[in-house]
This record gives C-alpha cells, sequence and structure tokens, in this order.
RNA sequence: GUCCCCAUCGUCUAGCCUGGUCCAGGACGACGGCCUUUCACGCCGUUAACAGGGGUUCAAAUCCCCUUGGGGACGCCA
C-alpha cells in the first residue's frame, strides 16, 4: 500500500466539534493505515475570527482523542508570501487576471443570473481588459466539466460553465481560502484530501487551481454531515458539540472515537473497536456516504462499554480529578484513591460515565456522619420492625473474627436461618442503612470496600435516625 | 432559483460495485422475560426497514430512468 499523507485543517474560530472530530478522525486513520502521515494545518487566515484560544482547544481535544499528529502544525498566517508568490505565478503564466469590479458590481451580476434562472456568479467583465492592479481572479475555463474520484462518493463532475473566476486574493492583497488550502496541501505533500461534505463544491474549483499551476491534483474525499435527531445540521441547540463538553460530562475519548467511527463507518456487525483495530480495518471503501444522526443513547452504551473495560486505576486518577474539578484540590486530596480503586469495579457495570460514577462513588467517600440518607427510604425501611434486626446484625459483624465477604456471607446467613427469615426482608433496610438509598452495588462488597468501621457506624447511625 | 450530493427497521448500519444464498442480517432504543438482596450488568425473545413509480431481466434492496423527500453549496468567509 502507497503511503498517504493526510491532513486535518480546521479554521480556529471555535472549538472542535463533533463533526469536525469525525473528520479528523478518518483523516488519522486513512494516514495511520496505510503507515503515512497525519498533519495538522490551522487555518487562521481569517484574523478576524481566528482566536489562540479556539487554536488550543482544537489541539487540546485532538490530544484527548489520542490523534496525534505528524511533524509541525502549519499555521496558514504564517505562509501568506508563499501564498502571494503563487498567486504572481498565475497570473504570469496567464491563469489569473486583475479584477476592479465592485461588490456592487458583482451583486448586480449575481442578481441577473438568479433571475435568468443561472447560477449566480461573476460574469467574466474584467477577464481580458488587463488590468494591473485590484483583486485577483482565476482564468476559470468556460467549457468541459471537472471530475474528480471522490473517496467516499464515487465520480463527481461539474461543467465549467457552472463555476465562478474565482477570487484568489483580494485588494488588500491577501490570498483567498481556495488558493491557500491548494498551495499548502500541496507544500505539505499531502496526498488525500479528506473533509466535510460542505466542501464538495470548493474541490471543482481547488481542481482547477491545481491544474493551472500543473501540479498533481491528490484525492479527494467528503465526509457526509453529522445530523441532530430532527434530522437537521448538528447544531448547539442539539446539545453538547464540543469535544471537551463530552470530556466534561465524564465519557471516555476512546468511546468517542468509537461512537464517531461507527458513525459513518463500518467493518462488518462490529460495534466496539479498539484505535488499533481501527487502524487495521479501516478502509475509505467502508465510509458511507449519507448523513447520520446523533444517537445520543447508543454513544452512551458505547461509553458503557468502556467503562466496563476500563482499568480501575485509571478510572480512580479520572474520579479524582473530577472531584477535584468539582471541590477543589485541597478538598479533594482529603479523599483516598485508593477507596476509588476499590469502589470503581462494583460502579464499573453500572455508570453510564464518569460523572455518573462519582456520583455513586459518593456514600463511599464521605464518612458516616455525612451519609445523605433518601428520605423516602428511611421512611420504608428503617422502621421499627427493621431496626433492632440492624442492631443485631451490627453487633454479629462487631464479633466477627476477620471482615471478610465469605464471614459477611456467613454471618447473614445464620441471622436468617435464627429468625426464619428470607434474605429479602432485611437486604433492603440494610442497604439504607449503609449507602442511603436502595440502590448500590452487592451488600457484601459494598460492606467489604467501606470496611468494619464505617460499615458499623452507619448502621448505628440509621437505628438512630 | 441554479448546481452538487444523499435515500435499507425510530436511530447507527450489513447487504448494493460482482443481480438469485435476503419473505433483508447485526447493534442501540423500546417492549416482554430470565437471573437476582436493590440498581445495574449479563442472557433470551418480540417489535420494526429496502421512499414511490416505471423499466431491464427467468430473477432487483442490488442495474437504468423519473418522481418525491432530505441535505449541502452558490462570499474580495474558512
Amino acid at each position: 500500500m502507497t503511503k498517504i499523507v493526510s491532513r486535518f485543517a480546521p479554521s480556529p474560530t471555535g472549538y472542535l466539534h463533533i463533526g469536525g472530530a469525525r473528520t479528523a478522525l478518518f483523516s488519522w486513520l486513512l494516514a495511520r493505515a496505510s503507515g503515512g502521515e497525519f498533519r495538522l494545518r490551522i487555518e487562521d487566515t481569517d484574523r478576524e475570527r481566528s482566536t489562540q484560544e479556539a487554536t488550543d482547544a482544537i489541539i487540546d481535544s485532538m490530544k484527548w482523542l489520542g490523534l496525534e499528529h505528524d511533524g509541525e502544525i502549519v499555521f496558514q498566517s504564517t505562509r501568506v508570501a508563499r501564498h502571494n508568490e503563487i498567486i504572481d505565478r498565475l497570473i504570469e503564466t496567464g491563469h489569473a487576471y486583475y479584477c476592479q469590479c465592485s461588490k456592487e458590481d458583482v451583486d448586480a451580476m449575481r442578481e441577473k443570473a438568479m433571475k435568468e434562472g443561472r447560477k449566480p456568479k461573476y460574469d467574466g467583465t474584467c477577464r481580458d481588459k488587463g488590468l494591473t492592479s485590484g483583486a485577483v481572479r482565476l482564468k476559470a475555463p468556460q467549457d468541459g466539466a471537472t471530475g474528480f474520484l471522490d473517496m467516499v462518493k464515487g465520480f463527481i463532475s461539474v461543467e465549467n460553465s457552472e463555476m465562478d473566476d474565482l477570487i484568489l486574493r483580494r485588494s488588500d492583497g491577501t490570498p483567498i481560502y481556495n488558493l491557500a488550502v491548494v498551495v499548502d496541501d500541496h507544500d505539505m505533500g499531502v496526498t488525500n484530501v479528506l473533509r466535510g461534505d460542505d466542501h464538495v463544491n470548493n474541490t471543482p474549483r481547488q481542481i482547477l487551481i491545481y491544474k493551472a499551476l500543473g501540479w498533481d491534483v491528490p484525492q479527494f474525499g467528503h465526509v457526509p454531515m453529522i445530523l441532530g435527531p430532527d434530522k437537521k445540521k448538528l447544531s448547539k441547540r442539539h446539545g453538547a458539540l464540543s469535544v471537551m463538553e463530552y470530556e466534561k460530562m465524564g465519557y471516555l475519548p476512546e468511546a468517542v472515537t468509537n461512537y464517531l467511527a461507527r458513525l459513518g463507518w463500518s467493518h462488518g456487525d462490529q460495534e466496539l473497536f479498539s484505535m488499533d483495530e481501527m487502524v487495521a480495518f479501516f478502509s475509505e471503501g467502508n465510509l458511507g456516504n449519507s448523513p447520520s444522526v446523533f444517537d445520543l443513547a447508543k454513544f452512551e452504551w458505547v461509553n458503557g462499554q468502556y467503562m466496563q473495560k476500563a482499568d480501575p486505576e485509571r478510572l480512580a486518577d479520572l474520579l479524582m480529578d473530577f472531584l477535584a474539578r468539582e471541590v477543589g484540590e485541597e478538598e479533594a486530596a482529603n479523599v483516598d484513591r485508593a477507596t476509588f480503586v476499590a469502589v470503581a469495579p462494583l460502579l464499573q457495570p453500572r455508570a453510564k460515565s464518569l460523572v455518573d460514577m462519582l456520583e455513586q462513588a459518593r456514600p463511599f467517600i464521605v464518612d458516616a456522619s455525612f451519609l445523605a440518607y433518601d428520605e423516602k427510604a428511611v421512611k420504608k425501611f428503617l422502621t421499627d420492625e427493621t431496626k433492632p434486626m440492624l442492631s443485631e446484625i451490627a453487633e454479629r459483624i462487631a464479633a466477627l473474627d476477620e471482615f471478610t465477604e465469605q464471614s459477611l456471607e456467613e454471618v447473614h446467613r445464620q441471622f436468617l436461618e435464627d429468625k426464619d427469615i428470607k434474605f429479602k426482608v432485611i437486604a433492603q433496610p440494610i442497604r439504607v442503612a449503609i449507602m442511603g438509598k436502595t440502590q448500590s452495588p452487592g451488600l457484601f462488597e459494598t460492606m467489604l470496600v467501606l470496611g468494619r468501621e464505617q460499615t458499623l457506624a452507619r448502621i448505628k447511625r440509621a437505628v438512630e435516625l
């Protein structure tokens, strides 16, 4: 397989959103699958809208997702001289010309064309005027067609007459996106350009520039959009869009990449893929060509799967981070990380996210005196009838030689036998006593993590409620 | 308006290129059940789709055309 050089080229006008992340992922996969290179270019030529924060956010997001890039990051704004050099060459070779039509002139042309039922476009007024200053336009061919074999959509062709003599350089001397992209991709040695669907129309125009320059045209591919549940383009009103928001909500990066990959890509019936598997199985031929709806329910399922598989040590670290974010570093330092390591396995099948896991871990990390009791649960299960039983169980636990899952099981078994009752009768009361609520992991494993002292203290407090 | 793209269960998709093995498979969800000390997990089952219409063919989800529906693009933004 020939080595592919692909790239991701976001403009730093906002955070990296889920759609961009998926495009980046596919592009990354494309390169990695071929043993090639994945480059990152920040298209910051729009000084008004580009910000450093956005640039940082994009880089952080890529890092979090594990989409590491090769080589230095290219900042498009640093390449203006090179872009202009190419534009000058285009003028010298007769592939471009100066234009002094005003905004109003062009608007009028568009309106006229629209009225006549044609595609709005520049009419070529200045084409042969031989002007020596002004904005620069590409002298695009008038007839024939420009086609390309899209990596995901197949052959796409556009009539040249449909295309504008697009602006290459503004009258203020700054180069335009379509020109900059071509020059940068060429200079960076990019062989495959995989980008969002919204660029399909730019592609034939860019090919025209490649041809005017006599450069090899890379392979293009356009990945379909991600839609919201209402089938409209995903936007803020659909909820979280930014990759880092998902991080904040406690989702695992590998779950994000896995879900995103499956949105528009498939490998038979397989649903769960490690990054390595994705790299091994990826082929642009398996990319879907129709837009897909972001389904939070399925995403949560995927995350749940990864939560179950995750290493408790790692989860403990993450839980410490999340806790610190919530209550501050000093406060969080009071919590023993080892507790998280111990609780994680109990919570792994139950937690949909890290935030969820931290929430469920709460009763484990507070002291008995601070345990929150659910009122309804207390009322229902901590009754005059059950309290004496709880006290007795506590006594028996206190008398235990060793505090193990086996001994706990035995002590309860014995208790049930002595009282001739079913476990059901005391299970929920015990649960409420030690956890403060009606749902929790198994009782004995819970007690074990709590430790004898906490278990007894909690039962004592519950009985006195 | 013009151009480009898209169209399989509610959702993500397999199958489509190389027609028959598809009265269409998997997954999420939903529903029902099992397991069970609660909640989850897990397991089992049910529900549910080839947008419509014409062709081509012995045979079409698969090939062709039209219609409809959806999306995107038409900037001296990127």
